[in-house]
DNA sequence: ACGCATTTGTTCGTATGTATT
DNA sequence: TAATACATACGAACAAATGCG
């Protein structure tokens, strides 16, 4: 068996990724198809190391490693004795993966939700660029309202891609319990694995000023997020409004 | 060679880490012991894994994770064929590390600093606190201005332990070309290796709003930094405000 | 300009430990 | 208790990048 560390042929499942990158990666890449082409859903889990291994005919450790990797950037969650499964917006413990916003005292408390608004429309210049449609074609915007203690905190305008989100209405919505996101993965098939955001200060005009119970004027914090699914495509565009006299957007550096 | 697995004895070289952890758990530990006592300093590369597995009596792999480690925390930096080196605030190439502040066009401009002040005093309470001082122990307030096109944008609020950072001036501050964590980390050995942001919009009073060139009123980002250096120690507690009109702050969620 | 030694990066194989069911 | 799956640890070999002579 001498060919051991040589790159792989590209022959029978030749991947994505491009021939002379290390196995693992190719690996790695394999698995993100097989994860985008739902293969295996979210919460589920994958096959295990050795099966992998014996299907990729690769060693346990050089799937180990592409697994490593993937559960670093959060798209697989190991848990030992029981498998490596599909990460999820779903349980995903303590609170709502992607929502930095905490109390300043006290513990995260439920956030209580009211969709305010949810239409469909062709998506403005501004949308269109950011989720990569064609200008004027059809997206979704829903307008949500969270409170925390009975008092409006986060005010968003949620733009998605009106052909990933037929049939997404304001009753689905609110009839859902638990994160927006977990809605997505199961009705829609998105599931959104990365996000960036940009935060400013901003001051609130005199609609945003009512629904958030805040005099107009008041500094508020803009958080604009474009979410991503597999392949780095954009999905989701949301400007967030946050009400921070009793919360902090929280953040780790390293 | 039966005892591969075993947790070492807690014999000559007993670590800080609890006896019954894996082995290179307890290696990195050893690792962050060398790094926290200056053995080897920011810049610096490490003995190379071989050396190291040599001076533990591991195997190069189990030196490997636990250099693999550290250097996702961001503690090391692994170069292929160089060596691995101590992580280091100078150089860092395109940026400032802990600097999330972009601008929403164009390149990172390099930044003009100000230092408007810097004084020993008492430590407020809020600030012994955040910084495990004892009540009334001194420490080091700076007090800066970040200016980008001439126009500035970020005005910051430093404190220091006074203990660590004897001799530290206006003139030595303002001297320094280079991050402020640079000269912190040759000049007083203290070197910042995480931090936890907490991120609110707040009003501007008058003093500020004049040093901002902004009207009394506006809105900006206030940014708490609590940062950190080896065993999690807070050694900064910093408090800037940001002008938001042409800057964003820039974040990713996974 | 070339080649060699050094150092990290990749890959395999094997054995054993530990958590879960 | 046994089987399964991930976690740890060892050893060995070759690849790729770097720096030096």
């Amino acid at each position: 068996m001498p060919s051991a560390a040589h790159p792989v042929e590209p022959s029978a499942d030749a991947g994505a990724a491009p021939a002379f990158s290390p196995l693992y990666q190719q690996i790695k890449a394999l698995l993100v198809r097989s994860l985008q082409g739902s293969e295996w859903r979210p919460g589920e889990a994958i096959p295990s190391e050795l099966e992998l291994a014996a299907r990729f005919k690769v060693s346990q450790g050089t799937v180990r490693k592409a697994i490593d990797e993937l559960a670093a950037e959060g798209l697989l969650v190991r848990r030992q004795g029981k498998g490596t499964f599909v990460a999820t917006h779903a349980e995903q413990t303590v609170q709502y993966r992607f929502l930095r916003l905490a109390p300043d005292e006290g513990a995260t408390a439920p956030v209580e939700r009211r969709v305010l608004d949810c239409r469909r429309l062709r998506a403005p210049a501004e949308v269109a660029r950011a989720l990569d449609l064609k200008s004027g074609e059809a997206a979704v915007l829903v307008r949500r309202l969270l409170s925390a203690q009975g008092r409006p905190v986060v005010l968003d305008d949620i733009w998605l891609p009106g052909a990933l989100f037929k049939g997404l209405t304001a009753e689905k919505l609110s009839g859902w319990r638990g994160p927006m996101y977990e809605l997505f993965e199961s009705e829609f098939g998105v599931r959104m694995i990365r996000a960036e955001e940009q935060i400013r200060a901003v001051a609130a005009d005199a609609a945003t000023a009512q629904l958030l119970a805040v005099e107009p004027g008041a500094p508020l914090l803009s958080v604009e997020r474009l979410s991503r699914t597999y392949g780095d495509k954009p999905v989701e565009l949301r400007r967030g409004l946050y009400h921070t006299a009793q919360h902090h957007y929280r953040n780790e550096l390293s």
